[in-house]
DNA sequence: CAGGGCTGAGAAATCGATTCCCTGCCGGCT
DNA sequence: AGCCGGCAGGGAATCGATTTCTCAGCCCTG
């Protein structure tokens, strides 16, 4: 590998002159300039940026650890940051924690060691992890997930509304028995859409028991599982809101296992989008989130941390939209085989 | 940041002592070394990785270079990568390269500058940068497409064969026009699935006509803009391969919208699977990969070929497996309503 | 014409870890 | 007793860039 002592040699400079014009912090007479800059074409020089990085005391790499990779949420998220970090001349290095403290806590113990410039986390829970990011100075944006207790900033969406928007329109559709199924406790978007579901049920003038409602893991089989421990109980409900996108899959595979037509005998609605939600019979209603801009959002949020660290931490929310399809509404004349719209028409928004 | 000289101090050692406690290359008095390991502890010591490095003239970093962080398809095979790289000790970090030359060329420069200890990559398309990297010295392992003209490890599918038998399904089930939609010429998993498709046609005695071939760009808009242009010809197909997911969904949800009943009027089998392909309506005949073993061999040569960068390059290839479905089954009863088995009994293979 | 200020460029220190080299000590063998 | 081999551990060089320090040369002004 070529050095920046090669490159000095080859113009007959200095080293500090080079990383002058590499730089161009300082001015520096051209044609030296020029000469360095053939040099390094010459010799085909690419700067070491593990030395650059030693010597700055900052990298230019910002650590995106995600919750689930497989998830779709994520993608365009990730596509948002992306975009953001790029004009502001970072490149994203996209950690998979996979629900699993360990390795969410490897990757937060990567990103120290690495000194990345920042982190976007979407933490799955311990408080302790973010700490320790502060702690160390590292500028850190969380996402999707309200950390317990730490003062940092933050992208959410209006999860409660959202929830509660959803639950509504399953109480205006005509459905009597409404469940829940939900994620971990100790997650804060589980937390919040279970009290959405929770207020608009209140507000019908329904009671909220617990029979209704199962904690699950946030993974397709959780779904499965707790949509069949519902349907198993004494009193079956005759809708289901679901508070993600792979729990609704699994949810609407069991239904559909155990012959629950919906949604005539069950209507379902879940959080996130799905890709494809229009190719899936019955297609399903979701409570669809903004996820490019999120991504934005946090990027944004994590470029001016870095720019001032000491700065005032911010939480930005953004809106939730309905997307009324087929699976939560018992009026609508099912359509007969795959001729009939697809998509529902324009996606209705309340 | 507390660095090793303020361990060595706290301990009453040398840094080359500490150094020698941290990475066990050389043997300390216990008594030393409990020291040293309590000073670690005292100051929350976390080494720096970017010195570490520097000096080392390596990282514990893995690239992964994705075409498409949007498909499913890669989802399952970082999983696969993950799992290896961990059990190797390396760190995986993902970029995506979005089918896009630039972005790609971003991240193999960034790979290069942060000195990472391997790159896997799926190229689409340019050669120049598979050799940029292994003429730099890189290890580089190349995955789900073959680079032109470059010696490298390769992981690959029997893509030709996965079409072949994708085809010939196609022609058992008595499709008599049966149209092939692949991706760009550039890019080698394209070309051999068109390949595949056409010896399958002449083996059963069809002619191979142009005109039931479109070159899309292996994304959902472009399955169904081809989709649509193979409807609007003079005489429009009965059936259709199509070379990758998110073409085969465009291709369906273009059939959709044109009232072309699947598998009735049209047959359809694409190549990769897709995740809740059993809850499409109609459910999806796809050719399967086996992608996290895609992912564990792609790993596994990277570490041999970090361990031994001297050793001969080698291809692994994989096989698929046919699915079917009900979008490719004309004489199925066709189920009515979604109370029909979803995912078409155990999936078949031939 | 002398001295102050400014600019451009080289020398050398620096970032934090690893590793080579060397010293000093201990034990064993002759 | 003296010599040699081996080993533990400290000092200092090293990785490759950035940045501070310093100095030479020049221009301008009083």
């Amino acid at each position: 590998m070529t050095t920046i002592y090669d490159v000095a040699r080859t113009a007959g400079v200095s080293a500090a002159t080079v990383s002058r014009v590499l730089n161009g912090h300082s001015s520096v007479d051209p044609d030296l300039a020029t000469r360095v800059r053939q040099a390094m074409l010459d010799l085909d020089y690419r700067p070491n940026a593990v030395a650059r990085s030693l010597r700055r005391q900052r990298t230019s790499l910002w650590a995106v650890i995600i919750s689930d990779i497989g998830n779709p949420f994520f993608t365009s998220l990730v596509r948002g940051i992306e975009d953001v970090a790029q004009e502001a001349g970072f490149s994203v290095v996209l950690c998979n924690g996979d629900e699993d403290p360990d390795k969410e806590t490897r990757y937060v113990t990567a990103a120290l060691a690495e000194r990345m410039a920042g982190v976007i986390i979407s933490p799955s829970g311990r408080p302790a992890l973010i700490n320790r990011l502060t702690e160390a100075g590292m500028p850190v944006v969380a996402i999707d997930r309200q950390p317990h207790g730490v003062s940092v900033d933050t992208v959410l969406v209006d999860n409660v509304h959202g929830a509660e928007t959803a639950t509504a329109h399953l109480v205006d559709s005509g459905y009597r028995r409404i469940a829940c199924i939900t994620g971990p406790r100790r997650i804060s978007t589980a937390v919040q859409r279970l009290r959405g579901y929770q207020q608009a049920l209140r507000a019908s003038g329904r009671t909220v028991t617990e029979d209704l409602i199962r904690y699950a893991d946030f993974r397709e089989n959780g779904g499965y599982q707790a949509m069949a421990s519902l349907l198993n109980a004494a009193e079956p409900p005759d809708a289901v809101f679901v508070t993600n996108n792979l729990m609704t899959v699994g949810a609407v595979e069991c239904l559909v296992d155990t012959g629950v037509v919906v949604p005539t005998r069950c209507g379902v609605v879940g959080f996130d989008d799905i890709p494809w939600a229009h190719l899936v019979r019955p297609s399903l209603s979701t409570v669809a989130q903004p996820t490019y801009d999120l991504g934005r959002a946090a990027a944004s949020l994590l470029t001016e941390r870095i720019a001032n660290p000491a700065k005032a931490s911010s939480t930005v929310t953004l809106r939730t939209t309905l997307r009324v399809r087929e699976s939560s509404v018992r009026s609508l004349p099912r359509p007969e085989g795959q001729l009939a719209d697809g998509r529902g028409g324009p996606a209705r928004t309340r």
